[in-house]
DNA sequence: CTTTGATACTTTAGGGCGTAAAGTGATTCT
DNA sequence: AGAATCACTTTACGCCCTAAAGTATCAAAG
């Protein structure tokens, strides 16, 4: 049976995404609300800040916040609508303030660093795939941003958009390493460190013939990068950065080319 | 209660990852087994690109077999090592020949599009987020196709592999779109420029404010990029195609850059 | 001052899920 | 013939989301 997505539902939750986020109490018969749609969202952020998306259960927020799970229904409409919920209002998060006094460059740089920051702080922002966009005020601040940001370059619009996408990726995609990482770790109780010595133990025994079958990946272990950092930050999480920093600069040379050759032949 | 993953459950993945994938039939008293790894990692992979990875479940696989749920735990230690093998043995698939005579930036495309490809065809590839890497077979694959093909730039090879993650994360970030809104379209019944039109409606009644709080972003849609496609392809799906072509060439722009800098002071 | 009706919240229940534990029956070796 | 082995099923437990019904609290209406 197909369930369609009934027209009432999407009012339902785009009220809940704009509305106004303190409510006026109510009057007339009836209880007074002791919970409100804030308060149990920020609930539910905290859970999964602490302890990943897997550990968000109506059950989990309702106990947080001295109520069940079915409490939470007078106020939210089911899981999906509040995981939206948590996922624009933590985009909202991202600072708007990025000045370009020191060149579009240096500002793109902060940007996304910000951006880095925000999903290593909310790493359950990766695990969260909405289908479609949310299309609420956080995910709307956040385009702004960026685009705003990146305008400065002195693109046309147009391409802009597309800057703004390759970053948000790239972003997206270095950060989701670390913070696996970093949640793996958590949920284990096993550090990266012992992780990666088993497995590569493991793997040197099951596949014998590893640097045979993969020459290029080999030679890139062999000029032994792994024992490079002296530091007590994980490995994972700091290859994660510099893949961060790093594809971040190259795309950034792309823009800086693309710059050029609109405004070089005048 | 924290449980620590054993190092016997770290062997047997691996085993399974790594091990032969036609086993020799045994020998020996009891029954033949009637199933295999393979098939059951052949069916788990059908469900999923058929109805996503919400309708994949041990039930779901074991019926498609004609059995139940627990006979697959003979086989498969449990679901996370089964999607683990679905998600190795999928990325084995992608194409490793992408002959760089028309120069590295050529085959560096033709590899960005069989990427894009195989997760198109397995969308599903993109919500399974394995807390560390998985280290087969499959991965290992994927990483010495990037690398040998990236290879040929001639940048050092502790440069390539950041260009290579970048591209990956351009890639995946960019056919996510495609492949959700795909997928929603599927699940919900309702296609992608009906839903689009409610939530444009809804959008303009709950939030009129809009434009002046996003200035950037009203502009842009304000240029009237979407009613430009005049063909049946689904908007979203048309802009996350265009995003990754966009994308890749600044990156590759930006690489290019990386090679004048590294061979023009000679 | 009582009755009515709206409403916050709880209880109960049903159908999913992953998987532990015990049972069944076929097969092969002793 | 008996024992051992092993593929597979049955049953059961604890989790999940949420529909439906019940309960307690309040404001307004009579």
């Amino acid at each position: 049976m197909v369930v369609f997505a009934g027209q009432g539902d999407a009012r339902r939750s785009m009220e809940l995404l704009w509305g106004p986020r303190v409510v006026a109490p109510r009057t007339g018969p009836g209880p007074k609300p002791g919970l409100s749609v804030e308060a149990i969202v920020a609930a539910a952020i905290e859970i999964a800040d602490a302890d990943g998306m897997a550990a968000l259960s109506m059950r989990s927020v309702g106990e947080r916040l001295g109520r069940t799970a079915m409490a939470l229904y007078t106020y939210v409409p089911g899981k999906t609508e509040l995981v939206d919920l948590m996922y624009d209002r933590t985009l909202g998060e991202l600072p708007s303030s990025f000045p370009d006094s020191s060149g579009w460059r240096a500002a793109a740089l902060a940007l996304a660093d910000a951006l880095w920051d925000l999903h290593l702080r909310h790493p359950w922002l990766l695990q969260v795939s909405p289908a479609r966009p949310v299309l609420g005020p956080g995910e709307f601040h956040v385009q702004e941003t960026l685009l705003s940001v990146l305008a400065s370059t002195g693109l046309p619009l147009s391409r802009v958009r597309w800057v703004v996408a390759a970053l948000f990726n790239i972003v997206r995609g270095s950060v989701q390493a670390a913070a696996e990482s970093r949640q793996a770790a958590r949920e284990t109780g096993q550090s990266e460190e012992d992780w990666w010595y088993a497995r590569s133990a493991l793997l040197a025994e099951l596949a014998p013939d590893l640097p045979a079958r993969f020459p290029t990946v080999a030679r890139l272990g062999e000029e032994g990068e792994y024992e490079a950092s002296g530091s007590d930050e994980p490995y994972l999480e700091r290859e994660a950065r510099l893949s961060f920093e790093a594809g971040l600069e190259l795309l950034l040379d792309g823009v800086e080319a693309a710059i050029v050759k609109a405004s070089g032949p005048r």
